[in-house]
DNA sequence: AGCACGCCGACT
DNA sequence: GTCGGCGTGCTC
């Protein structure tokens, strides 16, 4: 059939498509998916075809320039997919299509411009990164251990291999600690796939699609598999994208992006560490990676495995309730016991010694036993720089960045006061400028400080630090780590750069400088954050023989969060972490859509927000949706910008998109940025 | 989102 | 008299 007119989207947060003449010779070639070529005001976009007719009532009509590929184009479930998205997560269709194909097909996209000469340099810089950061974790054994499934295993795959077979979409949960077989469960699944002739996506977050990661896999499956890392260059990008695109590779690993791999057949998605807030993209559209997998799944009647030792309240309620499929897998396949995890409470060192330590007695004892025994240390503290606040001990000013409403930490490297939003820097003032005082006193630790501290204590033991300050330059990631595990080093520290993944036999004791950092957040996931984080970083002791010890550092040691991650004890952190959802009505009791209205005038700002309420609160009791707000956002004032904040909580996500849709679209004011965020993390 | 057009305030 | 702020509306 050939048709004279063609429907296509573009990435703009535009809602309706735009109609253009297809030239006579792109009539033959010209389909529904075509990526395409088109003027649009007064650049050239890409755009994406979602429908073609012989009528058109629009007078001025451009015609389309070209197809950009014609083996290229976007399958009918890959715009029903996106589609969804575009609902779902309030984008337009075409930022949705946008986001699920690689970008060297895209053109006139952001309206970025840049010379040739400078794309160039800039590939150059990129491709030495790439280099290095695939050299990144070579010393990691890599090989594959090909375990036999135990009993509870045997089980699991029973149970997923029956799904497979007969094509029925299912989500299983799969929880299980780090050692019980998830990945084994994973390659089984994937290879009875493939023996059906079905394809796989295997989706890790960012962080741990290191080379290991991908040496077991393709052990296992050799050129079968395609790996899709963020950092691939476009042309790189762009043949992997073609060898999965013409079936040559069936089993697609990567990240986010990679739930959109344009697969045949597929049978099967796995989603490694489902709970991690990274699957959740940060620009337009904002989808949750883990979510977009499941409605893919459900498109393509295949199955999905979620895997963590860890899983979202969301997923595990999901799962009790039968809407998932839950599989245990309760024991380590090696049989190797969890480390001892002890917990210092804080507040009785604070009245022993008279000033707050840094180390406890016992964090400190311990370190100087086994680093004198020659075992290593690991430390941890969620939070860069020496001194997280400055103030004036005369007249209490304290030193804020200018452009947003947070104390500037203090880095002793750089011998700077920095901002860690905006990266405004300055040199720490000798005295105060509010009252002209010499009294500025130094408040609050970072990794910094920890590593000076030690070096103080342990004077004789050799200490690295580990955070993005640290590894700022090239190659040092790397170096660090490789110090570290030839035994080069006794003790890292670091942030959460050091909390997953990392596997060094010789380290028996991890301490936790403060468990409650992330705890006192507002933000009604930061108990959920704090249990994984600290179960996150507890599995980095007693990987080997030697065994292992964790201490946690808290003010708050009775905490719910705290004691379940002593016991290693997710059931008691889910039971008492569901309860209290239940009864605050949050997530995953509740649909969740956060607003944030930002601008440089605050009192536009609150108008603003004030305005998009009112007309929301019309219309909303009625679907009963509540509305919060609006207040301040966490961090008011950021870049420069004001911030307030509304959120939304309902049944039904579909209660929510039928009325605040419309409210947005009502409600533009200029100078006014809003963004949505469904299901906020 | 861009970008153009258009309308009122402080300046060489 | 004009430069420039941002409010409004359009893009096939």
């Amino acid at each position: 059939m050939v048709y004279k007119f063609a429907d296509i989207v573009i990435n703009r947060p535009i809602e309706r498509p735009f109609t253009y003449s297809i030239p006579e010779s792109l009539k033959e070639d010209i389909k529904i998916g075509s990526i395409v070529e088109a003027p649009f005001g007064n650049k050239v976009v890409t755009g994406y075809v979602v429908g073609l007719s012989d009528k058109c009532g629009i007078e001025k009509i451009k015609p389309i320039n070209s197809i950009v590929d014609k083996t290229l184009c976007v399958d009918s479930k890959m715009l029903e997919l996106t589609k969804w998205i575009s609902t779902y997560y309030y984008s337009s269709w075409g930022e949705a299509i946008s986001a699920a194909i690689p970008g060297v097909l895209k053109k006139g996209a952001s309206g970025k411009r840049q010379s040739p000469a400078l794309s160039k340099e800039r590939a150059g810089q990129r491709k030495e990164k790439r280099d290095e950061e695939e050299k990144e974790f070579e010393f990691i054994d890599g090989s594959d251990k090909h375990l036999t499934p135990n009993e509870k295993q045997k089980l699991a795959l029973d149970c997923i291999m029956d799904s497979i077979n007969a094509r029925i979409h299912r989500v299983f949960l799969l929880h299980g600690v780090t050692g019980s077989g998830k990945t084994e469960v994973y390659l089984q699944s994937i290879a009875r796939a493939l023996e059906l002739g079905l394809s796989s996506i295997i989706l890790v977050p960012e962080i741990s699609l290191t080379p290991q990661t991908v040496a077991r896999f393709k052990a296992r499956f050799g050129d079968k598999i395609a790996v899709l890392h963020s950092r691939l260059l476009g042309s790189k990008r762009i043949s992997e994208w073609r060898r999965i695109n013409s079936g040559a590779a069936q089993i697609v690993i990567g990240a986010r992006s990679a739930v959109f791999a344009p697969l045949k057949n597929l049978g099967l998605i796995v989603v490694d560490e489902e709970h991690e807030a990274s699957y959740k993209q940060e620009d337009v559209p904002r989808y949750n990676a883990r979510d977009v997998a499941i409605k893919r799944a459900e498109l393509s009647k295949a199955i999905v495995i979620l895997g963590s030792a860890t899983p979202s309240l969301e997923s595990f309620y999901a799962a009790k309730n039968g809407k998932y499929i839950l599989i245990e897998l309760p024991e380590r396949v090696d049989s190797r016991l969890l480390p001892a995890v002890d917990i210092v409470d804080m507040r009785e060192e604070m009245t022993r010694a008279k000033k707050i330590p840094i180390f406890s007695q016992k964090l400190r004892e311990w370190i100087e036993k086994d680093i004198a025994e020659k075992k290593q240390v690991i430390l941890f503290l969620n939070r860069r720089g020496f001194s997280t606040f400055i103030n004036c001990r005369r007249c209490g000013y304290v030193i804020k960045c200018k452009r947003c409403s947070v104390t500037l930490t203090y880095h002793f490297d750089k011998k700077k006061l920095v901002c860690h939003h905006c990266n405004f820097n300055m040199a720490p003032p000798e005295i105060c400028p509010e009252c002209n005082a010499s009294y500025l006193k130094y408040w609050g630790l970072g990794t910094e400080k920890v590593e000076s501290e030690a070096h103080r204590l342990f004077p004789q033991a050799s200490i690295a630090r580990m955070d993005t300050d640290a590894t700022h330059k090239r190659g040092a990631h790397n170096k660090i780590l490789s110090k570290f595990k030839d035994a080069h080093l006794d003790i890292l520290i670091g942030t959460q750069m050091i909390a997953k993944g990392l596997d060094f036999p010789k380290v028996t004791l991890v301490g936790v400088i403060s468990a409650d950092t992330a705890l006192n957040l507002p933000d009604f996931r930061s108990a959920e954050r704090t249990f994984n984080l600290l179960t996150q970083v507890a599995g980095r002791a007693g990987r080997s023989d030697l065994g292992g010890r964790v201490i946690m550092q808290s003010y708050t040691p009775q905490h719910y969060s705290i004691q379940a991650a002593k016991t290693h004890d997710y059931n008691t952190f889910y039971d008492k972490e569901i309860s209290l959802r239940k009864e605050l009505y949050l997530p995953p009791f509740c649909h969740m859509v956060s607003l944030t209205l930002r601008g440089r005038k605050e009192e536009r700002v609150f108008k603003a927000s004030d305005n998009l309420k009112n007309n929301l609160e019309k219309e909303s009791k009625a679907k009963n949706i509540e509305i919060l707000g609006p207040a301040p956002a966490p961090i008011s004032k950021m870049k420069g910008m004001y911030r307030w904040s509304i959120f939304l909580r309902s049944e039904t996500s579909e209660a929510i998109t039928s009325i605040l849709k419309k409210a947005l679209n009502k409600n533009k004011s200029s100078g006014i940025i809003i963004t949505v965020d469904v299901d906020p993390s």
